[in-house]
DNA sequence: ATAGGTCAAGCGAGG
DNA sequence: CCTCGCTTGACCTAT
């Protein structure tokens, strides 16, 4: 009953040089101009394109949109680029392909996405990326729902849970509706951080928003409940109709053997079992190797059928 | 052509 | 105090 996914980035595609993860730094845009941005931005769009077709020719129906589609949207917007009418056509022309072939998109931006920060600037930046994530999603005719989850951590407790918590709470009101209806959060890698009990209480009582399940994170934060208790937890805070994401890796320095990589890096592929204790799941492989990942392992998962 | 240093954003853990 | 890891490595310059 686990449905298959993979993040942002395509190998099978990237060694052909399709991608939609390629930048520019800030240096080449006082360089360049904005016009270099748009460009960039612009061939990522397109190629987004061509890794949806993939999508749909491999019958996979889980992928996550990379950030970074937009260098510098999160800061400078997309609007105001010479290529933006270009840009959004072809936002609007992967919005009809992925309803057509049935896919889901999330998406998940980055950890400096922080709501609980106690510094202004960072609840600013972290607002502009929301939003920014949000408009694409409306760009490509995305449900306004968890279905299409922008989904982020806490991130960070600065010393005080309780209280990063509720200037959690507090800022989540400053966002728009389409960043609320679709905003989901993640159970984080470390002791002093959020459990999947700590945001069920903190979190999702007081704003409603579903929990995404990371396995993996559990194991470095378990709150006290073992695996099945806090999966089935969290699967409780989606809305009826939604089945839920969850995140699944495996540490790479299990998978080496070595000691000396941190315990919370992800690993290339992946062995499993992944066990949804029976129930219905939308599954997001972190993997190093992607899609490549996600092929291998569906494979077996057919052989031992 | 490729390797290695650098890069836009925040935080905490570990060495 | 520096590096790594996370979301998600890619750019750019020097060899």
């Amino acid at each position: 009953m686990i449905n298959l996914g993979y993040p942002c980035i395509n190998l099978s595609l990237k060694s052909k040089g399709i991608s939609t993860n390629r930048t520019i730094r800030l240096a080449g845009v006082k360089k360049h101009g904005e016009e270099a941005i748009g460009q960039i931005a612009l061939c990522n769009v397109m190629d987004l394109y061509k890794i949806l077709e993939w999508n749909r020719d491999n019958g996979i129906t889980l992928f996550r949109l990379s950030s970074d589609i937009i260098p510098w949207g999160n800061k400078l917007g997309f609007r105001h680029l010479p290529q933006a009418s270009d840009i959004i056509y072809w936002f609007e022309l992967c919005g009809k392909l992925i309803k057509e072939s049935n896919q889901r998109i999330t998406t998940h931006p980055g950890p400096f996405n922080l709501l609980a920060s106690p510094k202004e600037d960072v609840i600013r930046n972290t607002i502009a990326d929301l939003e920014m994530h949000s408009e694409i999603f409306d760009l490509m005719n995305l449900s306004r729902t968890p279905y299409n989850k922008i989904n982020i951590h806490v991130g960070a407790s600065y010393g005080d849970k309780i209280s990063a918590a509720k200037t959690w709470v507090t800022n989540f009101k400053r966002l728009s509706e389409g960043v609320r209806s679709r905003l989901t959060i993640e159970n984080d890698d470390k002791a002093s951080m959020f459990s999947v009990v700590d945001l069920h209480e903190m979190i999702h009582t007081e704003v409603g928003i579903p929990i995404v399940f990371d396995y993996h994170h559990h194991q470095f934060q378990t709150g006290g409940l073992s695996e099945e208790e806090a999966l089935k937890l969290a699967v409780s805070t989606w809305p009826e109709g939604i089945v839920p994401t969850v995140h699944y890796s495996e540490s790479k320095r299990l998978h080496e053997n070595d000691m000396k990589v941190r315990a919370q890096a992800h690993s290339d592929f992946i062995n499993g079992p992944i066990n949804s204790y029976g129930l219905r799941l939308d599954v997001m492989l972190e993997t190093k190797q992607k899609d490549l990942a996600l092929l291998k392992f569906r494979k077996k998962l057919n052989e031992s059928l």
